[in-house]
DNA sequence: CACTTAATTAAGTGTCAACTTAATTAATGG
DNA sequence: CCATTAATTAAGTTGACACTTAATTAAGTG
């Protein structure tokens, strides 16, 4: 799913549209007022963001509410901390280098 | 910078490269034999990847070694964690509809 | 200096996805 | 059941971008 993810944070508008459903819960239409864009370009959006698991919806008669899905973000977070969280490996990295250097002065 | 960040990582070959240089760095064309498409390709994906900060080039010669640039992932990161990091926003959540529960039945 | 190696930039092509307007579905109220 | 409201699906257009091959830059090496 983290293909999706990405895929659904990596356009701006839906990813403003994400800090709107952040706090609190919103209609379609709420959501589409706060854009200059269409209401069916606000619902493709929300149908992508949907479908990559990140967003909720809750139907109330006609209504749609939007609210956000955290546990849609484990994947994608695990993801970036395999990168930044390499402490261990930046250690490791540092022993190597004082080994290459050691090995260097003996040659 | 965010916005490249997650541009640069959306692209699927781009992750793909970003797992090959995150241990060790890599010329371009070592690269670019792990891959189907052709050197000029790899090297435009190398070119999004060093413009947003996720990776380095270190030049020797006529090689160049990219490697990874753990510092470029601090931002998305930090955005992700806004998402999913939320454990206070959880609870807040749940005292609401703990209260929400007590109007019903007083309803 | 010509030749080779490593990589990039240039220029052009096809695909995808973010929009548009129009049409459709779905739930509710008189 | 018709009208209204909320939202979506359908169909078509446009621009971005991931490729391609060809040309260019850059750094050694005989």
């Amino acid at each position: 799913m983290i293909e999706k993810v990405i895929h659904a944070i990596a356009e701006p508008r839906r990813r403003e549209i994400l800090n709107l459903v952040r706090d609190k819960e919103l209609t379609s239409s709420a959501i589409a007022s706060h854009f200059e864009i269409s209401a069916p370009a606000i619902s493709q959006h929300l149908k992508v963001l949907e479908e990559s698991g990140v967003v909720v919806v809750r139907r109330a008669g006609t209504k749609r509410y939007y609210s956000i899905r955290r546990e849609g973000f484990s994947e994608i977070k695990q993801y970036i901390d395999r990168f930044w969280d390499d402490s261990l490996l930046l250690l490791k990295e540092a022993a190597e280098e004082e080994e290459r250097r050691k090995n260097e002065s003996n040659e």
